[in-house]
DNA sequence: GCGACAG
DNA sequence: ATCTTGTCGC
């Protein structure tokens, strides 16, 4: 039975979230802080995970938090975890973080009680670090929270401190040449808040990574370029498989197939 | 007033 | 996020 989104939250619930997050932000650490993030093969480092909320169609209520750990470098699914919730926060730009990030941290909690030592060292998170309105978006949110690294992987841009996809941006976009390249996204303030990266040769549409916690911007973006075998990087994308199919059900098999 | 606006 | 058909490319 789908219920109904909440709708938008009155401004007292916004101005208690902005006060939130302008709290948090104060914890935020947007540099390198692990030995393996300056090694140029990122030699010490084993394990990537992502991070996702999948819906299901028409419910707006219940979705299915994820979490996926791969082994790097070689990105095979070394732990996974599902679990159907039920969301009591709406989506607002601005404040996603207050809609997932509970069940995501809870996701991360159970992997500590679990399976501690398949931890991951880095989170990619579906959505923005510090390309955010107050500079303060769900990978940084998570990364607070779990005091884990997070990258902010977000496949459109946020329209903040006059960044905005218009026709000098899509020029910018048509210099990315070959997967790796990237620009600086650079707001009115004179701030780059985040890279656009062509995350692979063949892939046209740029992501937006932002720094989310611990972790440079420059090596976000080389981090999230090592992970990408499509445009998704494989743990955003992994993850994502593990969701709710269309409608809650496996996809149907071809009609003709030869068993 | 209306549309735009990470997921 | 999800709703949807065709279309192009490997």
């Amino acid at each position: 039975m789908a219920r109904k989104a909440a709708g938008r939250p009155p401004k007292e619930t916004l101005s208690l979230w902005t006060r939130e997050q302008a709290r948090l932000k104060a914890c935020v650490v947007d540099r390198d802080t692990e030995a393996w993030q300056g090694d140029p093969a990122f030699s010490g480092l084993q394990r990537v995970g992502g991070v996702d909320v999948s819906f299901v169609k028409g419910d707006s209520v219940s979705a299915c938090a994820s979490l996926v750990v791969l082994s790097y470098p070689e990105l095979k699914v070394v732990y996974e975890e599902s679990r159907m919730v039920s969301l009591t926060a709406p989506y607002v730009s601005g404040f996603l973080a207050f809609r997932e990030v509970p069940f995501l941290a809870d996701a991360v909690r159970r992997l500590q009680a679990k399976e501690p030592g398949l931890m991951p060292q880095v989170i990619l998170v579906d959505g923005n670090g510090v390309l955010h309105h107050r500079g303060f978006g769900v990978a940084c949110h998570l990364g607070v929270l779990t005091g884990l690294p997070c990258i902010g992987v977000a496949k459109k841009l946020l329209h903040v401190d006059g960044l905005e996809n218009n026709a000098l941006h899509k020029e910018k976009i048509q210099l990315l040449q070959a997967g790796g390249d990237s620009f600086p996204l650079t707001g009115s303030s004179g701030t780059v808040l985040g890279m656009a990266l062509r995350s692979h040769d063949r892939s046209t549409k740029p992501l937006y990574i932002s720094v989310g916690h611990k972790m440079g911007l420059e090596t976000a973006v080389r981090l999230t370029h090592r992970c990408c075998r499509f445009r998704i990087p494989e743990p955003v994308r992994q993850v994502g498989g593990h969701g709710v199919w269309q409608g809650g059900r496996a996809p149907l098999l071809p009609t003709i197939f030869p068993s």
